[in-house]
DNA sequence: CATAACATGTTATAACATAACACTACCAGT
DNA sequence: ACTGGTAGTGTTATGTTATAACATGTTATG
């Protein structure tokens, strides 16, 4: 492995809300919105939010697959990919370009364009609002390009790990 | 190929330099700058730099590489990525996330956190400033976390792009 | 029930990136 | 000059991420 993803610690941003409910909650709302879209929200795409949602916390596509092989899902790469793509394609979903890894929406309610906190250490992400990041995207257009789609991300080191331990 | 790069059209955002005058300016800042902090400005570190500052657009790693054998140089993986690496350390080349490729810096003066317009159709890349993007870091740092580096990237399309044909 | 559209499955391969180690050149201290 | 360290480059092998292409199954609809 490359990388352990393992999530050893935790820092204040990272925990501001309460993730028993945002897994029910997540799970309804995603229900809800294949429902009124007319979408099917099968078994596969199902797993593959829970396992998103359950850990929230970015997963490679490679442990997804792992995730959805243990569980009795086929496992070959293509699987993951379209699944995440297609809950990408409805905000349940966002990637971490900076760990190419996948992690479940925060916010599925909203329709926002995501930014994003990682630290390098724990690699604990946290998807947080404009508001709260200090950036701000006071006019997304820019002249002469219509801008679809913003990747914002942070990387750094979170309170915990940088009073943890040597840089 | 997965992707072509090819970058057949151009959008007024994509051209406010003239780049005639970039890639000298650009080659003399960076013999300065390495002069100043007493680092080798060797054959392959300035061959993979005047790649990327003759196209200036975006090139994979791999396109790096073969470059380099056109011209001579061994064309290994590791040849290219850490070069880049180096490079990308000192400000001279940004990674462009989105595209998994590499490009020249448009900026090399500012110490800044660099902002890129991507067009989707012909993968034209733009670096602009903070100011012109209508962007805006107004503080970087967030609570209980400290951001060491920024990545934004805006996708959509350029004007050429859009009026030249059907989405 | 035909058929179109969607969803999933499978094989193979492409594209991107790093680990580990070898070799050379150069410089500093003795 | 010898020694040891550092930096740069070269090479082989392999790890990691992602997609193409095509097959099969499933569902909704006329």
């Amino acid at each position: 492995m490359k990388k352990k993803r393992e999530g050893k610690t935790t820092s204040k941003i990272f925990d501001d809300h309460d993730h028993g409910m945002c897994f029910d909650d997540a799970i309804e709302q995603i229900e809800n919105y294949f429902l009124k879209k007319n979408l099917q929200f099968t078994p596969l795409r199902r797993k593959v939010f829970e396992i998103l949602i359950r850990d929230h916390k970015p997963l490679g596509a490679y442990e997804i697959l792992e995730a959805l092989g243990r569980d009795g899902f086929s496992s070959s790469p293509p699987i993951a990919y379209r699944v995440l793509d297609f809950l990408m394609e409805h905000g349940f979903v966002h990637k971490i370009q900076g760990l190419n890894a996948f992690i479940a929406c925060s916010h599925p309610n909203h329709s926002h364009s995501p930014a994003f906190v990682i630290c390098r250490k724990c690699e604990k992400v946290a998807e947080i609002d404009e508001k709260k990041s200090g950036i701000s995207f006071a006019s997304p257009n820019i002249k002469n390009f219509e801008v679809e789609k913003t990747t914002v991300e942070m990387t750094g080191v979170c309170t915990t790990c940088s009073s943890a331990a040597t840089i």
